[in-house]
DNA sequence: AATGAATGAGCTTTCATTCAT
DNA sequence: AATGAATGAAAGCTCATTCAT
């Protein structure tokens, strides 16, 4: 390999390839080192440990995916409609891209408090606020009944999310498409 | 050490604890048999890989969480209040011992299929039938409105059983109570 | 498995077997205790070592070649066509079970001494002794000229054995045959 | 250890070093790194496997060797003393370092196909075609008898160098030495 | 005597991290 | 800064041997 510019981002972006790729705990440095073009040695040149560098792979991806549901969400101004919209391109883009969710939320789950961990759940804690805003809109708007929108909100996101990564191998379990209508359905008024 | 009588049952139990106690992918051969105070030699004569046993360690933590809600349930017969009595069990297990709990989300998002997620998997369809069933018959009785029991059964499933998760590290997440509550009142009929 | 009497030819029968079948290197305590259908405690009740036990099972497969040369030679006179059959069966011998023979060899040349080679060595001693006796017989009837017995039969005895295992698995080394008919032709008297 | 320059030169001649000391199955990665006096680490940063180095290192013995005989034949032209030449050679090799030679054919006979053997084999090929030149050459200059050169030469090859291995801790077998005197006589033209 | 579960030293291999260049 | 070879601490697993029954 020839002596070149080493990008911090570079690197981060294909730790983020190789997590998506292989699972957080597959991925090793010599893996990211090929997958980013640049020797092992300069990994550490500028990430302390394989672990710090984990976590902004881990944010990367994550932040990927806010970025592009807002992006998604941009045209729409009914909430109820946004809430659907939100919930469908989530779901897409966990039919596209599995490993990646799951990731998140087996960091989530991953035992022990560690900073992967709080990366993660910084990522969930937008999301829940983000549907949790839509769902209070909503009910200004009298779309939505007077329900607890945090609460609701947690539900429907994590219902969502799970529901979408074990349906993807399990077919015995209730589509997310199926449960969101669901929960949509009880929250809204009768029109 | 010294000559012992080693009992499969022994070391299953000590894999329980140390998956509790380390996580599932932290675990070594060394720490069980440290853990059960048996030789490393003992394990694999009991046992065909490390694999195999992770796998013994899990469904124990499994059942032994269905057989305690199971329990608990008995002398109930009204569906809304079952189905009120087996979250707030559930909740009261994972606040006891989150950790094996987390490990069986963990697993089932565990990247990729593996026999271990499988194990996993059995468990929260189980655990999904029973509750499911608990809605219907909650349905027959009137206590409950002529939703999809399936699909509201995930999503209780699976956003108590999360929340429950992440609120024990993180409060700002909205307590499973809160959450539960809000549901079965969505569904409920009115009185 | 049942209390049982257990005999140390059994033992040693099924050590040889196992030899034959795996190679020296491949052979394990427990793959002797399963053929001899034997408890592994009890194998080691008879024997010292596995190493002991090793050195048994080779002598036996040793001893059982050499008994069946002496066997087909019975019948034979003349000195020359004893010396054409007992090279014949050699080869047959090798042909039905190269892994033995090959096994002797490889023992006779396993560095280092231990006390493997030594009955590896006594056997093939024995081998040539018989073979150069056969010369000297032949040599005393003019079937063959003046030469050295000895090293002639080592000669034979080395190459015979050593080209009927190389040609097992390899077809560009000459024959056996060819080449003991050449010697035979070089040592023999113009009738 | 010291950070230090490794040559994978270096690691292979250990490894045969290794190899001649214990043994080829004995030998084991941590014997070669002290040998080499090398990190275990860097040994597989080299090789991929121990099997894939005990090959080289194997592969290094019989090259030494073919090139030590092709040395001391360089400039000798009467095919008869050039093969008394190479059969002598051949003999004080052995006696210098016996377990070298004792290797390559135990692992000729090393029972089951795999690499290593093909390796070995390889070499006395080469090196039995060798003498079956010369001896060719011979008979062109009617120094030996029309023998059938492939024959006599795998007969002279193996019986040389296995006498000379026994021989090194069997007084009893005939000298190698005697042997192919015996051999040359039989096949030398009267003059 | 016979049994087979129990023991633990020892093996190969992986991989995060270090450091000479 | 960048490179990539070098390091060595684990890890999973095997198997000769021991010993309670």
């Amino acid at each position: 390999m020839k002596y070149q510019k080493v990008s911090k981002e570079k690197i981060i972006e294909a730790t983020a390839s190789v997590i998506a790729r292989e699972g957080l705990d597959k991925v090793t440095v010599d893996d990211i080192s090929q997958e980013a073009d640049v020797a092992k040695g300069s990994i550490y040149f500028h990430f302390d440990s394989k672990d710090k560098l984990l976590i902004e792979g881990i944010r990367y991806i994550a932040e990927q995916r806010v970025f592009r549901i807002r992006k998604a969400l941009k045209n729409i101004s009914s909430p109820k409609r946004k809430l659907i919209k939100l919930l469908a391109v989530s779901n897409l883009m966990i039919k596209k891209d599995p490993d990646s969710f799951l990731m998140n939320y087996a960091l989530l789950l991953s035992s022990h408090k560690n900073i992967k961990r709080e990366v993660s759940l910084e990522y969930v804690q937008k999301y829940i606020l983000l549907v949790s805003e839509i769902i209070k809109d909503g009910i200004a708007l009298r779309q939505f009944k007077q329900v607890n929108a945090e609460a609701v909100a947690t539900s429907l996101v994590l219902t969502n999310d799970l529901a979408g990564i074990l349906r993807f191998s399990e077919k015995q379990i209730p589509s997310p498409q199926k449960i969101y209508k669901e929960l949509i359905k009880l929250i809204s008024t009768r029109k």
